[in-house]
DNA sequence: TGCATTTTTTGATCTATATCAAAATCGTTC
DNA sequence: GAACGATTTTGATATAGATCAAAAAATGCA
């Protein structure tokens, strides 16, 4: 089954109409390490999945790159500015591995939430559940030191060590990379 | 009209039975300074609203309080983790100053959500814009100084400044009141 | 008006983390 | 397996902010 609609099944009952135009909207496309899927300033929006790669989420402060995020298979995410809003990205989304992608662009959902009110059940859900992790993210930036939300980190995504290098893990934890250095020791 | 009704009417149409239905269910109630409207380890789980008052979150690290947000009047917050799952507050509410308040539980809230289906499009933009409130708090929180948090805040509400102690705005800083009071100079 | 309590500021010192530079290790390719 | 670039670690020093203690200022109240 499309791995989309599997996630957006995992947040309520779609009626199988709905879930037909859903899937006639939904776009599949690969990626190769290091391309882009969204720039800063970019009004694409989308919600969408990896069946298989890994992305992250930037964005520049003093010429320097921080990551937002990391993304791997069988999440469903967007980036939330132009998903949410009708602000553009501030934020650049780039694959950090060979990747294959199903995305729905916003603008084709909010047609199918008109049409579908009930479909509204499944975003409502996907957005709270989205308020979930933002609220731990931000305990664990106004509460932990840089030890704390390293471990925190490895709890919520073990696998993320393996796959990413570790300035990307500092920049993400807010710390520099020789500070990580040291706190892994 | 009802306060919290204005607040739901911002974020999409409400039919009229819908309407009432919502008003019915609404509670008023008047609270003093230094009381609670929940505490930790409660499911008090309620979207509502001050016409007049101010509040607080906060919750214990290493036996200190910690400030999470402040709640000014007219706009529509509830406790995250009990509104948008089972699981119970690990946060404290407590108005600061002398409040009236409009509550709806999110019990009432379901209910009314599988009665009138098109309330989930109300439902999903209050908790979308709720995901881009806390997206800039952790914006903040990893890219910016002490100082430049305070500014932000002032920024995002000035208000707070004359309503509320330096020591709960030093904790919701993430920082001590002293080097505050230090960045104000 | 004066006293007690709370809040804010100041001072001295300590600590976690940043910065800059260099060395060590790892991975890839010829 | 030698050589190159990328990544990670180590070292020396600097800095933002914490901590603890106390003074000063503001506020509330009898």
């Amino acid at each position: 089954m499309n791995p989309l609609i599997q996630q957006f099944r995992r947040y309520g009952h779609l009626n199988e109409a709905a879930e037909k135009e859903i899937e006639q909207r939904i776009k599949y496309f690969s990626k190769r390490k290091g391309e882009h899927f969204l720039k800063e300033g970019q009004h694409v929006s989308s919600y969408f999945v990896l069946s298989k790669g890994l992305i992250r989420a930037y964005f520049f402060k003093n010429g320097r790159e921080l990551n937002s995020w990391f993304g791997e298979e069988n999440q469903i995410f967007g980036s939330i500015l132009p998903v949410y809003t009708e602000r553009p990205s501030f934020e650049n989304i780039q694959f950090l591995e060979d990747s294959e992608v199903y995305a729905i662009a916003v603008d084709d959902l909010n047609e199918l939430y008109r049409k579908y009110p009930e479909l509204n059940l499944i975003g409502r859900k996907i957005a709270e559940e989205v308020c979930i992790v933002l609220e731990e993210r931000i305990i664990s930036l106004h509460t932990e030191s840089a030890i704390e939300r390293y471990q925190s980190l490895i709890k919520l995504q073990p696998n993320l060590l393996n796959r990413v290098n570790l300035g990307h893990i500092a920049s993400y934890l807010g710390i520099t990379q020789e500070t990580l250095s040291r706190i892994r020791r």
